[in-house]
RNA sequence: CGGGUUGUAGCGCAGCUUGGUAGCGCGCCUCGUUCGGGACGAGGAGGUCGGGAGUUCAAAUCUCCCCAACCCGACCA
């Protein structure tokens, strides 16, 4: 791997061969679901965009140019539009179910690429689509993808759960995420260590305990002199604990200032709020506009009786009574606010960000955050592109209907990084057997007539085989010889020495034990090809 | 987009404060010795000092502008 500009990588020839390996694997498990290859273009008219909306939701993520017509032009960052104006030629329901994938290049303009190939701008990328007449049939596609990607990780030696997640810019009704524990990943995952419970931290949700809040009072108005923060008003004489507050957090969305309350000692999870307002370009007022706004600083900020700007409400905040919160007047609280009563609730929505230690809301134990990568992504898009772009068959009734459509995406490169992390230790690389750039090596010791002859006997054995071989038959040192062969990883290493050979025999080196053992030559082949077949198809079914 | 750091030989870096003929390690080439865990000796090749402008007798070094990469954050199927 050689980077060549921020988030574009040129790939090796080592490092390509694994990158196939992994398209490959991810092939054989789409085919098996039923998946066709397709190969779509990823330059595309914005025309197709604009219809669909994505051109102004997308932002900034995608690479846009002109032709020398000055026609304006996307690099595809995804694939729904192209695959769905092919799936326009449907027509009848006696053609579903589909299975739709290609293994095609995608272009992110990523504000930060970062992490070698973990997160790039220019990167391939698996996304298969499904076609169905109703949602019965979308349910089996997405259940059998979810199938397929935990046989595919599990190929590919990459420890997956799948959490629930945030659907984001993609829209659609369910979406799944798979992770793998690392603390070089982007994403926090929450996860239950008692039950299967598992959410993006953008999605997840906890149980609270009960708090008591005793009998509704009257609104009051009073100072706080100089009180500014949270952590302020609890220590502040007639104050109130954190859990007691209403946290009042100015928002901008697509340009309307929005109050956005969750309780004073919970954390907004931006994702969240973005998911239920819909809004694309959301980010913290500025003092001047909130100012302008509510006619106070924050720190005396809330959102009482305020009906000039819509209120957005955590969801846990229902029904409270007795709360304190900012009066919109520098130096003055209010006390006594009952939330439904006082303030104008335009959407009540689960806004908080689960902290670690929170009870799960299936089994109640302890919950627990886990810094992961996230390895695939499948939506249930529902009928948004279908109704778009005229994808519409016929059903049993004779009434012609949207499809149904799925999406879902494996980014191959990502794989690749997230095995090796999954792989790795303080000399190199281990790779699984099953995506090692060359399964085995013949290190030869001494590159004189005699050891040439039976490394190449040897490769030519393996090869015949069906294993990856590769001979070292560079005029180096052993030491660099043995060094290289444990940076790259291969999982298997034949030595040929002087010593072995007077005695007929080799050393077979395993990467991931690090243990050796002298085998007679004679029977190196049969020995050893049937562990690396077994180990090549670990996880494989059928 | 905000904050920070860095651009000098293929790679990793020093030199810059205090301007005066561009250096070190690894790698590379040649010869010799060595040769089962990253050898040693001798000789050698290799640089628009990120780009542009300025100051100066003289700029890798000082000033200004620009570009790029990296890290943190914001953002992100």
């Amino acid at each position: 791997m050689r980077q060549l500009h921020a988030g574009h990588y040129s790939m090796l020839p080592l490092g390509w061969r694994v990158h196939q390996k992994v398209a490959n694997i991810v092939r054989q498990e789409i085919e098996a679901i039923g998946g066709q290859e397709f190969l779509l273009p990823t330059m595309h008219p914005a025309s197709i965009w604009k219809e669909s909306g994505r051109w102004d939701t997308m932002g900034e993520i995608m690479f846009r140019l002109e032709d020398r017509k000055g026609a304006e032009t996307a690099l595809g960052i995804t694939h729904e539009e192209i695959f769905a104006t092919v799936a326009s030629e449907l027509s009848s329901y006696k053609q579903l179910p589909q299975i739709w994938y290609h293994i095609q290049t995608k272009f992110r303009d990523e504000a930060r690429p970062k992490s070698g190939l973990l997160r790039v701008r220019e990167f391939h990328m698996k996304d298969s689509y499904s076609f169905d007449v109703d949602t019965a049939g979308l349910d089996k596609a997405f259940d059998a993808h979810d199938v397929a990607y935990r046989r595919i990780f599990a190929r590919l030696g990459i420890p997956s759960f799948g959490v629930e997640a945030s659907n984001g810019a993609m829209g659609g009704t369910d979406s799944v995420e798979f992770m793998t524990p690392s603390d070089a990943g982007e994403d926090d995952v929450v996860r239950c260590p008692n039950c299967d419970y598992a959410g993006n931290i953008e999605k997840a949700t906890s149980t609270l305990p009960d708090i008591d809040d005793g009998p509704a009072s009257e609104l009051e108005k009073f100072a706080t002199p100089g009180v500014r923060t949270i952590a302020a008003l609890e220590s502040f004489d007639g104050g109130a604990s954190a859990d007691h507050q209403l946290k009042s957090l100015v928002m901008m969305l697509d340009g309307t200032i929005t109050l956005v309350v969750v309780r004073g000692d919970h954390q907004l999870n931006m994702q969240k709020l973005a998911d239920a307002t819909g809004a694309i370009d959301i980010r913290p007022a500025e003092v001047d506009e909130t100012f302008a706004a509510l006619g106070a600083h924050p720190g005396s900020l809330g959102a009482v009786n305020v009906a000039d700007h819509p209120v957005i409400v955590d969801v846990v905040l229902r029904d409270r009574v007795n709360m304190t919160t900012g009066a919109n007047d520098d130096d003055f609280h209010y006390r006594g606010v009952s939330v439904d009563r006082d303030l104008e609730v335009a959407q009540w929505v689960d806004l908080r960000e689960v902290r670690e230690g929170e009870a799960c809301v299936n089994c109640g134990a302890a919950l627990e955050i886990v810094r992961c990568i996230e390895i695939g992504h499948i939506f249930k898009l529902g009928t948004k592109f279908s109704e778009t772009f005229g994808v519409n068959v016929s059903n049993a009734d004779g009434d012609v209907v949207p499809v149904e459509m799925g999406s879902y995406g494996i980014g191959i490169g990502r794989n690749m990084a997230a095995a090796v992390e999954a792989h790795h230790d303080d000399k190199g690389i281990v790779w699984p057997v099953a995506i090692a750039p060359y399964e085995a090596v013949i290190t030869l010791m001494r590159v004189d007539d005699e050891t040439l002859e039976a490394g190449t006997k040897i490769y030519d054995d393996l090869k015949r085989a069906g294993v990856d071989v590769l001979i070292d038959d560079r005029d180096a040192r052993a030491g660099v010889k043995f060094a290289d062969a444990e940076l790259i990883g291969f999982p298997y290493r034949i030595t040929l020495g002087p010593r072995g050979l007077a005695n007929g025999e080799a050393e077979v080196t395993r990467r991931q034990s690090g243990e050796t053992e002298n085998v007679p030559i004679a029977g190196l082949v049969d020995a050893l090809v049937p562990e690396i077949n077994e180990a090549r198809d670990a996880g494989r079914h059928g």
